[in-house]
DNA sequence: TTTGAAAAACTTATTAC
DNA sequence: GTAATAAGTTTTTCAAA
């Protein structure tokens, strides 16, 4: 099944302060170490965690400059699907979407520098069905929540509602 | 100083395995893990890694659909940084983008489900400075690497090139 | 900065509720 | 599912190089 009012519980805790550590987040929720390492475990076996990571600052990594295409490609019988892979095994591509709408994808991609940007759009360009692109450079990320830190801008009752449960539930504890 | 080849190293391996284990990597660079962990510590002081994180799959989270929205806002003196962050205060906005070229911004936000679009775009509007909006719903992620994970885009020359190293620094080991 | 070895924390297993 | 405990691992700290 989905989440509860513990599992958001938890997450948001680890959200909120970013670290994992089934320690700190027992003293911050009052939910024993143990049973905050099950619902953790419980959570992967579910697939809701996928795996560990760390965040990076992309700019002390090298990667200051990103970049936001969007793509349109030609109209074809499944044909999104491979145009879409060729995008995405391009160097510096992160992100690719494919939208509703026009047949078009939105492309994120991060590089260490403008010269990379030229190769980038050829690369687009060389691509089998792409029609047109155009590219434009972030100037801020304003924001830029990732990951289980997502999870910090919706409201405790969104998280829960969005599995089919009210504050009844919560109220539980 | 920026990244080395041996941060470099460390982090790709984070990356490729999805993994954070210090013993892990040991095995995969065969740098000791207590030095590993020394270099892990450094990239967090100087801020590279920003913390830990889980990597969760957003669908299973109860937010499994993402839009990608243009806002357009009016000229005006400083107006942006207003404006972007009125944007990023909104639920369910996670990524806020300050194009160049045109005063606008690429916002990502991610939903339970379509009835929020609505609440979204309304509160999009009344964000003071607004102009016009276009949000188009995503269809498929065919490619949605975050945090460290990135890394995986770029081959070793790229990331260390970027810090203005070449291939004989890699050669010292 | 690099390590090996010691201390602390985390994970797993077991049990009882 | 929850939670406590104990045993086994792993991570983190620390002192020496």
């Amino acid at each position: 099944m989905s989440l509860d009012a513990r599992d958001v519980r938890i997450l948001r805790s680890i959200a909120e302060n970013d670290s994992t550590s089934p320690e700190r987040i027992q003293e911050e929720t009052n939910i024993p170490k143990s049973t905050v390492h099950y619902r953790i475990k419980n959570m992967k076996d579910r697939g809701v965690i996928k795996n560990d990571l760390f965040e990076i600052d992309f700019e002390k990594a090298g990667l200051g400059l990103t970049v936001i295409s969007e793509v349109l490609a030609e109209f074809g019988e499944g044909y999104q699907e491979e145009v879409g892979k060729a995008l995405a095994e391009i160097e510096g591509v992160n992100e690719v979407y494919f939208m509703m709408g026009d047949t078009d994808f939105i492309v994120i991609s991060r590089l260490p520098s403008r010269d990379m940007v030229e190769t980038l759009v050829e690369e687009f360009e060389a691509v089998d069905g792409i029609q047109r692109t155009s590219s434009k450079f972030v100037i801020s990320s304003i924001k830029a929540d990732e990951s289980v830190g997502i999870l910090r801008d919706y409201s405790e009752e969104t998280l829960l509602n969005s599995h089919g449960l009210d504050e009844t539930v919560e109220k539980i504890e």
